[in-house]
Formats: structure tokens, sequence, C-alpha cells
DNA sequence: TCTATCATGTAACCAGTTACATGATTTT
DNA sequence: AAAATCATGTAACTGGTTACATGATAGA
């Protein structure tokens, strides 16, 4: 029942599905596995959604313990029920691509806005990032192999990269038809006059 | 002053950097524009957007008119601070690559819970949507260039495409990878036995 | 005209973020 | 042992979503 399972809520669900832990460990063990490069987690929201998947069942509390003085810490189990919740959002997750609102696209769609000599040089800046972000997972990439990890623990890696290199070519390439004049444009009313930083 | 501009906020500017209107009036621009293709926009969320940006000073009432019984309606200006800020954000947004987390990411990202053939089949299936995503996109974007639409128009609709292609590729690739046996994986403990449906 | 549907706005809710609080650990 | 930093949890806030409410319009 209630409201589809976030990504984090599956996140967390992952980890569970190892071994019981308490939020804490489950913080610790998403730095290790990088997984907050795939997920968004910004240290509060996960207590939050811990409370939430137990309020839903999906998760249960199973012993709490208490060192020093320190709060207690209740350690969770995955349940039953949330076996199967992940597991069928997972494959939702896989088999469905979703209506997703990158910014980039929103900011293309305002590319008119723009003297077209300003649009190609913030695009070539652009590029610039996009090719550092490259190498970089690259090398990580390299690296974790030479570690020995299978392909398919680094999956979502190449994907990223295949996709940053699209996006790459794509600028390159319209940032090209702008300077070359195959494409132009005339930018509506105020568009800016007084404003030149390096 | 306060948090950044997001991406509601950035399109409320634009369309009243264009010329005065009521909350309402926007709603109707934003789907005959389809700028919701672009920014998610429910309903309820502008009338909040619009709230902000007046309290941050980025727009301003300039009257208020009634018809019939019906509740009033308050029409905001663009001010010369909401026009700047609306500028240098387009650029930001243009400029620096931003992380995201895009959900088929973390979906890829666990990938090896699930036996191999089913992960491909999984794949397969993801594949025909995005054929069917991209063969939608493409008679759009034949049908407004036959009305005369600018090129810089329909920027957004380009790179939304060549991102489908690309993650169509790599999601071929992947898909035959498996089924091949280039790429394989024991999948854990119990990522599910009695489930088979078609 | 009664009913069903659409137009338009408000308000309660929800997921996630940031700021804070307290206890532990390290540094000097 | 005082000061600075890190570990760990809570709570207030914020942006967005959904559910609701009221008035208008069109179809039976």
């Amino acid at each position: 029942m209630s409201r589809p399972l976030t990504p984090l809520g599956l996140a967390v669900l992952s980890l569970l599905g190892k071994e019981p832990m308490h939020p804490y460990e489950m913080q610790q063990r998403i730095r290790d596995y990088s997984i907050d490069h795939v997920v968004k987690v910004a240290h509060g929201s996960l207590y939050h959604a811990v409370e939430r998947l137990a309020r839903q069942g999906l998760i249960e509390p199973v012993e709490t313990t208490r060192e020093g003085r320190r709060p207690e810490r209740t350690v969770y189990a995955i349940t039953e029920q949330g076996r199967d919740e992940a597991d069928s959002r997972l494959r939702e997750f896989l088999r469905y691509p979703l209506e997703e609102y990158p910014i980039f696209d929103m900011a293309l769609s305002f590319l008119g806005w723009l003297p077209p000599e300003e649009a190609a040089q913030l695009l070539d800046r652009r590029a610039v990032r996009l090719e550092a972000k490259l190498a970089a997972h690259d090398t990580v990439i390299a690296n974790l192999m030479k570690q020995g990890l299978e392909r398919v623990q680094l999956i979502e890696l190449e994907f990223c990269n295949a996709r940053l290199r699209s996006e790459l070519e794509f600028v390159r390439a319209l940032s090209d038809d702008i300077k070359n004049g195959r494409m132009t444009w005339r930018p509506p009313g105020r568009t800016n006059g007084e404003n030149n930083d390096t």
C-alpha cells in the first residue's frame, strides 16, 4: 500500500537485504560502496527514509542496542514484503524508461534567449567540464578493474560514461554549428547588453 | 538572495519576461509551448513557485482583477532583479554540468541481483520502449519543422533524441553481451525463485 | 434544470535538505 | 584538560505533490 518506493528506499532495502543493521551503518556502507553516486543521500534523509520504510512494513526493528551514553541504536531487518517490493520495483526501473527532467534539457530550450556567440562560448565551457568528468570516470573504472571487480559491478559507470560521451559530442557539434553560422537566431528584447565577464 | 532559482522558477521568469500575466495564464502557456516537457510542473506547484518568487522580489504583483464571482487574479510582472537572476542562472545551467541522479543508473547498479537471463529480458523490453519514444519524438520534430520553426526552437528535442539513441545503443549492446555469455554473474542469495510471470 | 465535467485556487501532506544538538575523539 | 573536530541523531524548514473545494459550463 501507500506511495511507491523511492530510489533511496530501494537503496536501503538493498543493504538490509544482505543483513540487518542500524541506520548509521547504512550510511557507512553507502559511502564505502559509492552508492551515493547513483542515489542522492544527504545525511538527514536516511533516517527519514528508514522511518518511512518501517511505517510501511517493508523493514522492521529487530533489536536496540546502546553503547556508552549515546542514544539508542535500532537495528532493522528487511521483511518478506520488503524483499518483494524491492524486487518488483527494481524490475520496473529497468524495464520502463520514466520521465525525468534533466536540467540541461531545460537550459537548452532557452538557448534562444542568448546571443549566438555567447551561447557557443558557454557550450564550449561545458564541453571542457564534460571532458574532465569523462577522464575522471575512466581512471576510476580502470582502477577498479585492476582490483578485479566484475564487469557487472561497474556497469553503471560504463553507462554514465556512454551518456557523457554522447552529451559531449552533441555539445561540440552544436557549438560548431553556431560558430560556423550553420545555425543562428536573433535573441529577443533585453537579453542583456552590459555583461562581459571573461 | 536566498536559495537558488529552481527550474520551475526559471520557467516562470521566462514567461513573465515577455509580458506580465496571472498564474493561470502561465499554466496555459506552459502547456501550449510544451514547456512541461522540460520542466516538471504539477498543477499546484506553480502557485507555490509564484509565491516564492514574489517573496524573493524576483517578480511583483502589478494589478489584481476579478471577473464574475471568481476569486481574484493577481497579475505579476518580472522585476529587474528577476531578469538578472534568470539570465545568470540560465548561463550557469548551460555552462556547468551538475550532478543528477537518473533512475536508470541506480537500477543498473543493482543489475547483479537478478539472474542474467532475466536481466537481459528486462533490458530488451526497455529497448522497445526507447524505440517507441524515439519514433514519437522524430515525428514531432518533423512536424514542427514543416511548420517552419527555427532549429533553435527545437534544439532540446534534438538533444533528447541524441540521449535516447545513446541509451538505446547501450542497452542493446549490454543485453547482447549477456545473452552471448560475454558477461555473466551469479546473483546472490534469494533473488527470487518462484517468480515467473510473462 | 439536474448532473457531469472542466476551470481555478487552496491547503494538507510528503520526501528530502539544512541547521542544530549532543556526545565522543583527537590534538595540543 | 581545553579546544577543535568528528560521529550520530533530531527537528525545523522548503519545495513539490495530491486531495479537496468552489464556481462555471455543457450535455441529458
